[in-house]
DNA sequence: GCGACAG
DNA sequence: ATCTTGTCGC
């Protein structure tokens, strides 16, 4: 079982992305979208009670058929600060990747990879720790500028950070809000959006981030029963 | 100092 | 993330 070392304070959140951010693999252009596995991965809150719990479901890429599940509870060990979302996140995370029975393939993050103040969002941290593809597809534009893409499935625009790519809004339906895509770790961004709009066939959302977000919620109800 | 700010 | 009913639209 991996253990996650949780730094004291902010600055040592910061030195720890700094450290780890050197080791995110950049020149692999990742699985192919269709085929194999892929993963979504979500948490859910109480704060109240300090109950946190993150769930993994793995898809067959090419049905969207669930292949296998799981769970894991843990503790409010850090606070949301934005730009240190992972340390939130990422120990239960990775206690519930480690509690499936199959091979995650790809790894769907609900956050950035990349597009982060210091080029090491949740995907990226996630994936430099466990060794797996993965990318971020986020519900908001965080502190990054982008143009309207044009109005239809499959239409992007990039995602600016002082002029530098840091992803791409992509519309995964005609008519909705765009999603924003980033690269995690050992995928390339042209196919990170690939597999988003792969796994947006029917929503906005992947299908990953749907079902993980579905089962960690149902899972922290139950805990809380 | 003020505003913005993934989940 | 979470607090929360009904309601407009396809």
């Amino acid at each position: 079982m991996t253990t996650f070392p949780m730094p004291a304070d902010e600055a040592e959140a910061r030195a720890v992305q700094d450290a780890l951010r050197t080791r995110v693999v950049l020149d692999e252009t990742g699985p192919p979208p269709g085929t194999g596995h892929v993963t979504g991965v979500d948490v859910a809150y109480d704060e109240e009670r300090d109950v946190v719990v993150a769930a993994a479901v793995v898809l067959d890429a090419a049905t969207l058929g669930v292949v296998a599940e799981s769970t894991a509870r843990g503790t409010v060990s850090f606070p949301y600060i934005p730009g240190l979302l992972a340390f939130r996140e990422i120990p239960t995370v990775l206690a519930a990747l480690e509690a499936l029975p199959v091979d995650p393939g790809l790894v769907v993050c609900d956050g950035y990879g990349l597009a982060h103040p210091r080029r090491f969002g949740l995907a990226s941290h996630l994936g430099v720790l466990t060794g797996l593809p993965a990318i971020g597809v986020a519900k908001n534009p965080f502190t990054f500028h982008h143009e309207q893409p044009g109005p239809r499935r499959g239409d992007s625009s990039p995602l600016l950070d002082e002029g530098e790519e840091v992803g791409r809004a992509l519309r995964t339906q005609d008519g909705t809000k765009p999603v924003f895509v980033s690269v995690g770790h050992r995928t390339g961004l042209d196919n990170a959006c690939a597999h988003t709009l792969a796994l947006a066939r029917d929503f906005r959302q992947p299908e990953t981030t749907r079902r993980a977000d579905a089962l960690c919620r149902s899972a922290l109800r139950e805990a809380l029963a």
